[in-house]
DNA sequence: GCCGTTTTCGGCCCGACTGTTTTCAGTCG
């Protein structure tokens, strides 16, 4: 048996890893984010890398060239990357962990290593206290301090202290509560907005970012302090506030003047990577654009003012820099800059152009309400349909639903149909993916739904090759309308299966399967670097709440907002178009029309660069 | 180490804060 492919996770791991140990060894910052900046883009690949790489197609993905090519060539063929062995040797790998400490980087772990001979979290503990640190040149009494707190929190805590990454919609509650809040004590003058990643809806969120405008800035970083969800306050001042909740979240409130909210909004948006890639495009024109205005350096010398432009609105910034305004869920440096200039930016999909919901549970399985209850929750949302998917008769969590029973269901979905006006009830199911690519239905029951999900929810640890076999055979069968939150990915808990993405988004191009972003927040699979991707491939994708009860069926904004990071039209979705439409691009209605003639243009698969 | 409307070398964003210093390096976002 071959051995297992080298996981994209594994590769961006090495990476990084290598990253952090050239940092340590004094390269220049731009190699070190290099390297970071590659582990990133593999660990988001929708192919395999190594793969890539053994063919020598890994320096299409942006980011990686032919020297980090060949060290994941190395990588895969031997297991290490000979530098990585390199540098280990040179330095602990206690020294990493030194450089993860607050107000600790590379520079002062290896100053620590050379002076001081540590090696270790325990070793930087011991000369804290014996206060050695403070007899090294540039470093004091006030690093000892904080050393020490710092390592007592690790020890406290020592999860918290690693990543403590929140999902988009705990953290949204927490900053509106907090803008709130802020806004009671702030007076009628003040705006407080969310910026940061919130504002982008990323996946998970590391703080809170908000920017106020007001005529009394100190006094409404003062007031920060106050809100009852704030433990503590590190730093207040005219411009603004750094804080931690109870619960650990750092929050970040800036404060600006009204003329320059546009200018601060765009900054405090983020994401890093784009505001650098933005201020990159503006140096070439001259400007120099930071959070407080644009600086024209090329004609300052001749206006002599050379003053700073301040833009009140984000759509100003950009305007001045010759680009067209880009969506926040669009800046994260993956071209949109290049696009706002060719004005070709996608026109993105947004929550009110979804006319039904395709994936759902009631009490016949794991959900929580009845058919009736969702319905009428569906309807409330203004849908036009909904489709009833049970899970289905080998699910291991909450009921399975026998055969037998499914019959029954789907009566009682066309009798709940016949009750709810106003509302078009599809009788379907969520089928499990057998670890052979079978389904635990028969074609004959299958044949009787009105809409069929499906999905894999055991075996998820079986090779790449196998699994790939098996999603792809779920695409190929005839009865199959969409494959459910297609990577089994649970953000910040579980990543997903090995699986090679690219060939599953040919075989639903080619066969005309819809692919799911799943609504579900811990879930938003695909995410938004797949569902692009996929999109690209001609993948047509639609976006469900995966609601296992009335509340959930809210889960499609989270849906909506990953599309929209995945930049998709409201025409790449299924669900935007009303049912007599979306029905008669189902296979079962394709090849019906087609006298069973399923055109097979397997011929036609080719891998297209991600 | 990557990359190209400055194309195969020489660049590669901007500012605040802290603690340590007598003018700045390191860290952080």
């Amino acid at each position: 048996m071959a051995k297992p492919e080298l996981s994209n996770a594994a590769i961006a791991d090495a990476l990084e890893e290598l990253g952090d140990l050239y940092e340590l060894d004094g390269a220049i910052v731009h190699r070190v984010v290099a390297y970071r900046t590659a582990a990133k883009v593999v660990r988001e690949a929708s192919v395999p890398v190594a793969a890539l790489a053994r063919e020598g197609r890994a320096t299409q993905l942006p980011g990686i060239g032919k020297t980090l090519q060949e060290k994941i060539i190395a990588l895969d063929a031997t297991g290490t990357i000979p530098a990585a062995e390199k540098l280990r040797a040179k330095f602990p790998p206690g020294l990493i962990a030194i450089t993860r400490l607050p107000g600790l980087g590379p520079k002062r772990a290896r100053l620590l290593h050379s002076e001081l001979g540590i090696d270790s979290l325990e070793a930087l503990r011991q000369a804290a206290l014996a206060q050695r640190i403070r007899t090294v040149r540039g470093l004091g009494p006030k690093l000892e301090e904080r050393v020490i707190r710092a390592l007592d929190e690790l020890e406290a805590n020592p999860a918290a202290t690693r990543s403590p990454r929140i999902l988009l919609p705990r953290a949204l509650e927490i900053g509106e509560a907090l803008a709130t809040g802020l806004s009671a004590l702030a007076g009628e003058d003040a705006s407080i907005t969310l910026a940061g990643s919130i504002r982008r809806q990323a996946d998970s969120i590391k703080d809170i970012d908000m920017i106020a405008t007001t005529t009394r800035p100190a006094a409404l970083a003062r007031s920060l302090a106050k809100l009852e969800q704030i433990d503590s306050v590190s730093s207040a001042g005219r411009a603004g506030a750094r804080a931690r909740t109870h619960a650990g979240i750092a929050v970040d409130l800036r404060i600006a003047a009204p003329a320059q909210l546009g200018n601060l909004l765009q900054h405090f948006t983020g994401s890093n990577r784009h505001n650098a890639a933005l201020r990159e495009v503006a140096v070439r024109r001259g400007l120099h654009v930071s959070e407080y205005g644009i600086l024209d350096a090329s004609s300052s010398k001749v206006d002599a003012t050379g003053a700073t432009e301040a833009c009140a609105s984000e759509r100003e910034v950009y305007a001045r820099l010759g680009m067209a305004y880009i969506e926040p869920e669009l800046r994260e440096d993956r071209g949109e800059l290049e696009a706002a200039r060719a004005g070709t930016l996608p026109r993105l999909i947004e929550l009110g152009d979804i006319r039904g919901d395709l994936h759902a549970h009631t009490i016949a399985s794991d959900g929580h309400n009845t058919i009736e209850e969702m319905a009428l929750a569906a309807r409330e949302r203004g849908y036009e349909y909904l489709a009833i998917t049970d899970h289905s008769a080998s699910h291991g969590f909450g009921n399975a639903v026998s055969p037998e029973q499914l019959r029954r269901h789907i009566e009682l979905v066309r009798d709940a149909n016949a009750r709810v006006q106003g509302i078009e009830l599809l009788a379907g199911s969520e089928v499990n993916i057998m670890p052979d690519g079978s389904l635990d239905y028969e074609d004959e029951l299958l044949r009787k739904l009105d809409w069929i999900v499906a999905s894999v929810h055991t075996s998820f640890g079986m090779g790449e090759r196998a699994m790939t076999e098996r999603v792809i055979a779920a695409i190929e069968h005839p009865l199959i309308d969409a494959i459910g939150h297609p990577t089994g990915r649970l953000i910040e808990r579980r990543e997903p299966y090995a699986i090679d993405l690219d060939a599953v988004f040919a075989a639903a191009a080619r066969t005309g399967t819809l692919l799911e972003i799943n609504g579900n927040p811990n879930r938003r699979d695909l995410s938004d670097v797949h569902a692009r991707a996929a999109a690209r491939a001609g993948v047509t994708l639609v976006i469900d709440s995966d609601a296992h009860r009335t509340s959930t069926l809210a889960a499609m904004r989270w849906g909506v907002a990953t599309a929209r990071r995945a930049w998709l039209t409201r025409e790449q979705v299924a669900n935007t178009r009303p049912w007599e439409e979306l029905g008669k691009l189902r296979k079962q209605s394709r090849q019906q029309l087609a006298g069973d003639q399923l055109v097979d243009r397997r011929s036609r698969e080719r891998r297209e660069p991600p």
